[in-house]
DNA sequence: TATCCATCTCAGCCAATTCTCAGTTCCCTC
DNA sequence: GAGGGAACTGAGAATTGGCTGAGATGGATA
């Protein structure tokens, strides 16, 4: 397996949410590490010394804020994505993103959480990869959070970007309809499967009304994103 | 018998599932090991080894998601492929794509379960092998679900595509009638045997119009993909 | 509280796919 | 070359899968 990538610590309580994100790290290439205390949260920073943390604010011991002072104390500068609880602690966390952190409030979705892990390694120099994806004549740019086909800007809602974010990083590969709901959805959305039908509805709509259709239903299995072939 | 191909778990209650399973997979080279628990299968999985385990989520004593989460608790990092039920089960095995592990619902067909089984070792394993098949000029594309003869793509079916996969694979071996119904359609497909012949005749038209013809009909035994003996 | 907007649910419609069946053709044997 | 079994193919019935419009829900904002 693939462990030469960035190292990322994953800290949180919940062993179902450090093993989902531990595992869709890993899958991208990451190598990671977990802890599900803030003090072994500390320990596994001086040892492992990540490039990347992502931090549950809510932990059993010491919590999230008081972790990051810690490590700021000690002159430990690694950058962090928070998870937070949507209710309560919305005030402690929004100051944190001053300092080029971020954070993600859950329940997320794993191609949300994969968005801003990209764009904190990026801010911070450790990757030199593009912010841009693209395909024929369909841009899509992280950084601005923006999206053009045939020159023109599509505004688009926030999961409407992500289905889109998802099939162009997997351009030419069929995806699951399960890969797709997995990957862009909250990790505990129960709901009707139909939803993704009324996305792909509505992306058509929005960015596919240009000429070369590029997304394309492949019945029985899922959908992909590509060049029309002949 | 071939038992030096990569190992395989099969965990399922229901001894005719892994029979069947077992029997597929060994057939191709791998080297399998069954399981009838949650419990026994935690066990083989430490003593086994395994590049890969098929697993059903409904068991006895531990289900299957308990099964990976006790794994992944004790740091075993083995890629499972899930097995479930149609109904029921949806929001349960939610979530389980994004690791890169993958799940097929009851009933399946052999083939479908062998497609995966290819596309998850070659996701976890080496990334030597390619998602791609081919015979003279007939080419099929797993990951692109694409199949191109002569260079120019052809549109096939769900049914028609793992048919034509199925012969791919097995190219140049005499293939028998119930040996492709078997392993093409659902395992409890009790239909007329005749749907073989109306598929066949299908793919011929799609893929077999340009000049070798490669799918070849061996009367009263089945049918080969082969290039044409002089 | 009222309003807006993103998200999700659902049902009806349409189209593709799968399967059955029957008539025809092909091939082997005698 | 006749007969019979096997395989091929076309037509259409049954089923499934996917698309879309309309509306319910719920969170955010003013």
């Amino acid at each position: 397996m693939n462990t030469d990538g960035p190292r990322v610590l994953v800290v949180d309580d919940e062993p179902n949410i450090t093993e989902l994100v531990a595992m869709a790290l890993r899958y991208e290439g990451f190598n990671v590490k977990t802890a599900v205390t803030g003090r072994g949260a500390i320990t596994a920073v001086s040892q492992f010394s990540p490039a990347l943390m992502i931090l549950d604010v809510m932990l059993p011991d010491i919590d999230g804020i008081e972790v990051l002072r810690r490590l700021n104390g000690a002159g430990n500068k690694v950058p962090i994505i928070f998870l937070t609880a949507k209710d309560a602690t919305e005030d402690k966390v929004h100051g944190l993103t001053v300092g080029g952190d971020d954070y993600v409030t859950k329940p997320f979705s794993i191609e949300e959480l994969m968005a801003r892990v990209r764009v904190v390694l990026r801010r911070h120099g450790s990757e030199t990869e593009s912010s841009k994806l693209s395909l024929a004549d369909l841009e899509l740019d992280d950084d601005a959070h923006e999206v053009r086909r045939h020159g023109h800007a599509v505004e688009l809602t926030n999961t409407e970007y992500r289905l889109l974010r998802y099939l162009l990083i997997n351009a030419g590969r069929v995806l699951t309809r399960s890969q797709i709901l997995d990957h862009v959805w909250h990790y505990d959305f129960g709901g009707d499967a139909s939803v993704l039908e009324t996305y792909v509805s509505y992306l058509r709509r929005k960015v596919d009304r240009y000429d070369p259709p590029l997304i394309q239903t492949v019945r029985g299995v899922g959908y992909v994103l590509r060049t029309p072939r002949k």
